[in-house]
DNA sequence: TTGACAACATACCAACCGGTATGCACAATG
DNA sequence: CATTGTGCATACCGGTTGGTATGTTGTCAA
């Protein structure tokens, strides 16, 4: 009998990337049991219902997610290497699969895609998580803007947001169409036009950023 | 006994609408029928099944977005009033429900949401619908920029693409957060940053376009 | 008038889903 | 050593879903 703990997250992880790829209602609690290796029993036991995984298991994910984004928005960077950092975490978080990489979305990012479901809980999350996220996107914006790497001055809040919205559509339209080199374009050119950088401070081949790399590695 | 177009037309109609403001598993089939007004002896009378009802629909809802849109590209009309005509189309589209205007998306713009589903029939939609709006998109940006209204050079394809994206983002960031204004505010935005769009013809209050206005009124 | 067929309506079915009830192994505690 | 409670496994249940089988009604051609 391992730890219980262990149970619990690997429920939590299994839920995350599953219902990731496809979508909460499409997925049933069996299916997750299975891939986690465990049974509905012991899915019971560590939550109350369906949609009280989901709601837990979107908070785990965006707490590994939010502690990458803590070392990107540390000040010790400049706004510029902030902004190359999130582009990286983005590409960096999706899953790969032998030599193939799988855009299989990022719930925090892109949560509002789990939409259409009544449940309230389900939805609360989504705002949850919307909100959170778009917290740093705003942060980037301003940064980006107090720094002058801009050409024109922007709504940092409103900015925050078109940038959350591209996200979200960008990682829907990968996770459809799956040209991971084109995803990687997209990103950076979505991100570079909706925030105005300046021409001269555009990079489309920095694919690493010294940010990310400089993180501690994940499980 | 009404004529059977009708039935046929009843069904799509509410599939759309229904499927829209939720997605393709959360729909059932006796929920569209009931609010079609018909039994599930009609249903599959004209459908095969309801992934077939789904392509059907979708197509039909983008036959009625394209004649929209081939009035806004209508060459009568500068670049400028083409941008305008696709946004006043995008906010246009969101249903009344009584005084408040409720963000429900457009399936011809935001299908990637129902991604998720592995049916083949349903993805094969989807990346069908991806790909002829996208057309639009593009033409939509090399437009602009032949009659010199961007700032800079663009990749008239990727932009389209982007802009495609943003929408997609959009639409399920509105129907989540059900901001009408908002949502105005941000694909106005949106467009003009993604475009490049001159500021000089940046325009944020002209909710109506004449183009649109010109257009026969739907049912 | 009659057969044929389109256009449904009704009843039904197997499969599946989220959730529950119960039982059991094991570890800690007294 | 007995008790208690955690951490599961198994079996089961009511409700729902997509889909089917069959019956019925109106229409229209021959």
């Amino acid at each position: 009998m391992s730890a219980p703990i262990d149970t619990r997250l690997k429920l939590m992880q299994t839920a995350s990337s599953l219902i990731g790829e496809s979508n909460y209602d499409n997925v049933g609690i069996v299916e997750i049991c299975k891939q986690a290796g465990v049974t509905k029993g012991a899915f019971y036991h560590h939550f109350q219902s369906k949609a009280d995984l989901f709601v837990h298991a979107n908070a785990y994910e965006w707490a590994s997610i939010q502690a990458d984004l803590d070392q990107i928005f540390s000040p010790r960077f400049t706004a510029l290497e902030q902004l190359q950092g999130m582009l990286s975490l983005a590409v960096s978080r999706q899953c790969k699969l032998g030599d193939e990489v799988h855009i299989c979305g990022m719930p925090s990012f892109s949560s509002a895609g789990q939409s259409g479901c009544e449940e309230l809980l389900i939805r609360q999350s989504i705002v949850d998580l919307s909100t959170k996220s778009s917290v740093y996107f705003s942060a980037l914006a301003r940064n980006l803007q107090a720094e002058g790497y801009l050409n024109a001055d922007v709504d940092a809040v409103q900015t925050g947001r078109l940038l959350q919205q591209f996200m979200q559509g960008l990682l829907e339209y990968g996770r459809v169409f799956q040209n991971f080199e084109q995803f990687c374009a997209d990103l950076r050119a979505g991100f570079y036009q909706l925030l105005g950088l300046k021409q001269e401070y555009r990079c489309f081949d920095c694919m690493r950023s010294k940010v990310v790399e400089s993180m501690p590695e994940r499980v």
